[in-house]
DNA sequence: ATCTTATTGAAAATGATTTTCAATAAGGGA
DNA sequence: TCCCTTATTGAAAATCATTTTCAATAAGAT
């Protein structure tokens, strides 16, 4: 895989150990579709690699959060859902449908900052912007999905 | 105060009794300038009586933030703190010196979100925009306050 | 092959939030 | 005003996510 393989690469140019239960959470997260929780990598990972612990999981969270390889996802029910990261200027929309995450870019809001900044006399250095939709696949099957939702 | 009446009468519709903890919680998180964690507003309402429970803090939190008085801040280092809601169309603002929370308004965001809409095949259906910045108190204090925030 | 030292997983510790429960008190009705 | 029902309370215990500790292991440089 090419993100795989870049990813490893800045990992060992930062002085980090490739090992074996490392490979299994970059997989895991760097092919995923969608935001997932410590847990959920670890569970993932365990299928990998069934010896690893949970401790390992957060502790390479860390590092690849650290090395901006992942970023973390805001969400009503809770923040602690990881993605890969963008390599420009992105955002993430998020499928409230299935979870499905995807990056976009094209937000110009400088105008607006600019309004904000006269009003309120404040000056704006950092902007956070997050999507909320309904993706293609599961727009298709609507009824379904949004019945499913509901429970989880 | 307004607001206070306002979110008092509130609760009361909703069938919740008034009692002095909750009045201590609420006058708190309405007249505070910045987003608050629960254990912040647990100080703070402790001085305005003692007895208060951190418990009593959560439950409270939990019925304002159903009936849409307040509403979670999301930040870099956590998303746990709690600012007063907008009531129409409104977003945050942050001091990254000071934590000062503000609301603004003005964004229109259609024109991109048609534009994301089209090239990805999602549905959009909300958004959250959160800018980050530095108020005028700080700007004066400029050096002392950057200082500060690299410790914090 | 050896050596240094980063990494590992188990277990314990921590910190935040929730649940349980018996005692209290808000506020509607007599 | 005085009951009565029942929502609310705080303390303590339980739960859950995350971090720390530590001795054993193994990556990767030499
Ligand atoms: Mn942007
Ligand atoms: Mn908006
Ligand atoms: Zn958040
Ligand atoms: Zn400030």
């Amino acid at each position: 895989m090419d993100r795989i393989d870049q990813w490893v690469r800045v990992l060992q140019k930062s002085g980090c150990r490739i090992t074996a239960p490392r490979r299994a959470i970059i997989e895991i997260i760097a092919n995923s579709q969608r935001a997932l929780q410590p847990i959920e990598v670890y569970h993932l990972s365990k299928q990998q690699y069934p010896g690893i612990g949970l401790v390992t999981v957060y502790r390479t969270l860390d590092r690849l959060e650290e090395l901006g390889l992942i970023r973390r996802v805001h969400q009503e029910d809770g923040c602690h859902t990881l993605m890969p990261a963008a390599n420009g200027h992105e955002h993430y929309l998020v499928c409230t449908g299935c979870g499905r995450t995807i990056l976009f870019q094209g937000d110009d809001l400088s105008a607006l900052f600019s309004r904000v900044e006269t009003k309120t006399g404040f000056q704006v250095n950092e902007h956070w912007l997050q999507l909320f939709g309904i993706c293609p696949d599961c727009l298709d099957h609507k009824v379904v999905i949004e019945k499913e939702a509901r429970h989880a």
